[in-house]
DNA sequence: CGAAACCTTGTAGCGGCTACAGAGTCAAGC
DNA sequence: GCTTGACTCTGTAGCCGCTACAAGGTTTCG
């Protein structure tokens, strides 16, 4: 198949495509006299991988590293698993500063009463009130 | 004061100023005959509350806008609070997703059994055969 | 035969910095 | 006075993971 064909087999953007190809991520696959790119089933899989690994929010060099591991098959599996679990680390440490950020802005936003002008907007006081302390507590380890 | 000394007071890097003040965040400060810019406490202030917004999270567009309705104090507070929520909306969703994600990777983490090889790594075979599937459901509506 | 839909490469843009190159300035020590 | 080192200046390029555009070539369909 074409990339076009391709592209819409795995959901991705044509330009995404070679993206990746360019990146190392994909094959180089075969051309047409032409120089259409051609591609089997194989690379779809290949393809539909790294979209479920960005799914899962990991870095293409991750991903890249990711296939380099399991081409060797006799490579403990350890390192996979180290290499998701850190994964895991980020995830949930951003997903904590987050929540944190949500509690945050719900209580700015919670600071403003309707109707009012700017000049007694308590949203507006808070941030700058906040800016004049030593920065936020939510970025100190 | 100096740029460099401006930023230590914020604790933020001296390129990030200039940055701020080319997108026009920071109002551009006096020179020195030779050139050199020349803060006083305001430009400090304002730094502060930048780093603030940016610690929420903010883009710095939305930043931008914040200063300038709150420049305007005629302006009815409605429109900041409107801001903060729209931003509190996005913020809510991304930790949303960041939680499917963790409860993913862990799951995923699980599939590994320690000590053996690549070759029967449940990881691997859980996202090769998640690839396989009509990719992940934790990205349909 | 000609239009439309595909494909090709190369390049630039997004955001929010960060880093470098190459030049100028300034304060302190010898 | 002269050097050394720390600062400053501007301009430019890189990071990530795409996305979009330009300017051309190819294929397909009516």
């Amino acid at each position: 198949m074409k990339i076009g064909e391709l592209a819409g087999q795995a959901d991705v953007d044509v330009q995404t495509i070679r993206y990746y190809e360019r990146e190392g991520l994909l094959e180089a696959p075969s051309r047409t006299p032409s120089g259409y790119r051609v591609y089997g089933p194989p690379h779809l899989e290949r393809l539909n991988f790294v979209r479920h690994c960005r799914s899962l929010d990991m870095p293409l060099a991750e991903i890249k590293r990711l296939i380099d591991l399991s081409s060797d098959r006799r490579v403990s599996c350890e390192k996979v698993d180290e290499l998701v679990r850190a994964h895991l680390v980020r995830v949930r440490t951003k997903r904590a500063a987050l929540q944190t950020l949500e509690s945050q802005l719900t209580t700015l936003s919670a600071q403003c009463a309707s109707g009012h002008r700017v000049a007694d907007c308590g949203i507006l006081e808070e941030l700058i009130h906040a800016a004049h302390g030593e920065a936020c507590a939510c970025h100190k380890a």
